[in-house]
DNA sequence: CGTAAGCGGATATCGTCAATCCGCTTAGCT
DNA sequence: AGCTAAGCGGATTGACGATATCCGCTTACG
């Protein structure tokens, strides 16, 4: 799907090099976000510039082509969640996972987290994700294994809300933003009282410091 | 504690126009976050970029010395709360009322969050603030008020995670972080289990849209 | 082996921000 | 009233970082 039908099927050492670039591309936009730029991620992948330009008219061409698998990644989690039969299990195995896939990858929390950033196939992925997550939440609401007065936008900002945590302790104690997910999870369940055990400690002080202090900048610009 | 012991006083339009900088800087900082030019004060100052530099030798003094004062707010903010009797109550009403602050000025929410901004005078606050969240959980713990396996480092990440939400909603819906503290302070909480009535409604998707696509940008630089 | 396709990367272009400089104005003293 | 040091505005300079292009050299492949 990525192949046009045109005569002369490309070079071989530029599809090559494509795929090089694609390959840089997916790992630096995973690691670093959506900030780098074509530069990095030719000398990412041992090309030039030029040749970056030469397969992609710039950053969003890439960008795009390579989100709308990772997006359609989100939606089977969405999905496979509808399949399972417990309501609970369902809405936080989505958001468990989800998080895992944007904890993975800062590119695809910033196209997750950022409706302007995309053209219209990612649009087009987006808006198929929000009613399965409604789907979800009602579902949990029906069972009366949520508040009844928790809504499906809540999940988007409880998303957004562990970016910040995310970025701040990747390198320092990786899991750490599940801690923060299981409080919630635990202040938004209505079927006992019992607290879920936390899946990571809390971190020092010292920890925190350094963690805050060398918190990576998001490296994404645009608009004034 | 601001003007020099020297033998002029400085003249009376110039110490004029240092207050309006001041006052600008207040403002612009408050309402747009720490990444504001000085060109972008003098201009609101209604004084050219010239008067400005003449004033303060750059951004970072005209920061350190407005947020001292701003950071000795929420240390007086703790020290209050440890004066209330029930810890509960305590640890709520700073969190709460510290989160407000941060909700009304991104200046002081970047400061807080960002350990690497402002001079020793600055660092100085900070670290005299610490012990006292320290005391506040310590104290909720004790009374059983609160799950024990909650630590005060969890306060730090709890205000961090509070930042994309307010954001995103901040014109377009205020109130609406309360209701992800509210979700947050019933997952810790340990007295009964009866749902904190929230305090704002869910957005709806519509505007959740919108706020996530105008989220402002942060406006900080700042390292690689 | 000829040549169109591809390549690298130096470089032009643009935008943003910090900071300076200098000709003009004015407060405040005598 | 007149003088002058202090202050003023803001155009301008310089540093930087990112995007995107251009062109002389190399190479795949018919």
């Amino acid at each position: 799907m990525t192949q046009a039908p045109s005569p002369r099927p490309m070079r071989k050492d530029a599809s090559i090099n494509r795929e090089r670039l694609l390959d840089a591309a997916r790992e630096l936009f995973a690691e670093k976000g959506l900030g780098v730029t074509l530069n990095d991620i030719a000398r990412h992948a041992g090309v030039g510039v030029g040749t970056a330009y030469r397969r992609f008219a710039n950053k969003e061409e890439l960008i795009d082509t390579l989100f709308e698998e990772r997006l359609q990644a989100v939606e089977a989690v969405a999905r496979e969640a509808l399949d399972e039969p417990d309501p609970w299990t369902a809405l936080t195995d989505y958001l468990t996972r989800t998080l895992q896939m944007q904890f993975g990858d800062r590119g695809l929390h910033q196209i997750l987290d950022d409706p302007t950033l995309g053209d219209a196939r990612i649009n087009d992925v987006r808006t198929r994700i929000a009613p399965l997550i409604v789907e979800l939440v009602r579902r949990a609401k029906d069972a009366g294994v949520v508040r009844s007065d928790f809504e499906p936008t809540d999940v988007t900002f409880m998303q957004s809300a562990m970016a910040p945590i995310m970025d701040s302790t990747r390198d320092l104690a990786p899991q750490v933003y599940e801690r923060y997910l299981t409080f919630f999870l635990d202040g938004i369940r209505s079927d006992d009282r019992t607290f879920t055990p936390l899946p990571a400690p809390a971190l020092s002080s010292e920890i925190t410091h350094t963690a805050m202090t060398s918190r990576r900048r998001s490296t994404s610009r645009r608009r004034a």
